[in-house]
DNA sequence: CGTACCGCCTGGGGGC
DNA sequence: TGCCCCCAGGCGGTAC
């Protein structure tokens, strides 16, 4: 489940294998979401050149020559991978871009969670103002005071889940929420309020800590992340809580516990997180 | 308005 | 071996 750190690993990849490149040639094996035009989907993205490649929350942002702008999101699933001329695209390969320099970029998305896009730039600036994202956190400019201010956006809400809010801060998923919260001490079901000053600084001090870690790391691989040369992360072995539910908590021993927030499994020590 | 929760989609794993 | 069911979850849409 890409975040942040495998977002960012690979927007990077992208921005060093293919930036300056030109598109020769698009293939749609797959109906694009958000993108039902597929005819003009393909005529805008041929002949453009791709300018540079760009991150936003989650977004993948492919600036392209003549002002317009792709943008992807992998959501679950959704992979870019770069092959060379001869590399045929299988069952899960839904877009395949022909670059200049026998280099093809695939968009693989086995869960079809995930969308490309195309705009222009005037209308990629509304879409975002319209996602109304919140904070990059591994900017200077994400400070303990401006991660409160955000929080008490939601003062009613559990912090699990305004973790998970784009809008209060951009890029943390299910994985670096939980471990950010475990290593804070803090339990996923606290409202808002009820948060001291210390403990938002704590939290704050953990969130940009542990995603310039994974950053560090090429993210985590824990389900099936893949970045664009199809290498996995190596995140998942600093992981302390996700997905380690019946097992003793590395600080206290007790036994995690395992509960459903939204849908989503929240995995906590109920002992040393109060 | 704030908050919670469904459903999209598929492969993998457990139970039988 | 095979079948069924459940699980993973980002986030748009919707209900309350």
């Amino acid at each position: 489940m890409p975040e942040l750190p495998e977002v960012e690993t690979v927007v990077r990849q992208l921005n060093s294998a293919i930036a300056n490149l030109k598109i020769n040639d698009v293939q749609v094996y797959f109906g694009i979401r958000n993108q039902p035009e597929q005819k003009s989907f393909i005529s805008t993205l041929v002949g453009k050149t791709i300018l540079k490649v760009e991150r936003r929350a989650k977004v993948i942002i492919f600036r392209l020559s003549d002002d317009m702008t792709m943008v992807a999101h992998l959501k679950m699933s959704g992979k870019f991978f770069i092959h060379l001329a001869e590399v045929k695209p299988d069952k899960h390969t839904h877009v395949v871009l022909r670059l200049d320099n026998d280099k093809q970029l695939f968009w693989h998305d086995v869960r079809k969670f995930g969308y490309l896009k195309i705009m222009t730039n005037l209308e990629v600036d509304d879409w975002f103002l319209n996602k109304n994202f919140g904070p990059e956190p591994l900017l200077d400019t994400f400070t303990p005071a401006v991660f409160k201010r955000q929080l008490l956006t939601r003062k009613n809400a559990k912090i699990k889940n305004t973790l998970l809010d784009q809008s209060v801060v951009a890029g943390v998923g299910n994985i670096y929420d939980i471990e950010a919260l475990w290593l804070a001490k803090i339990h996923p079901l606290r409202v808002i309020n009820t948060l001291t000053d210390s403990e938002i600084e704590l939290l704050h001090q953990h969130i940009v800590a542990i995603l310039h870690k994974s950053v560090a790391a090429n993210g985590t691989s824990s389900d099936d992340f893949l970045d664009t040369s199809k290498k996995r992360g190596t995140f998942q072995d600093e992981l302390k809580v996700y997905g380690k539910e019946n097992t003793p908590c590395p600080r206290c021993a007790t036994i995690f516990t395992k509960i459903k927030l939204n849908g989503r499994g929240t995995v906590f020590c109920p002992s040393c997180q109060i």
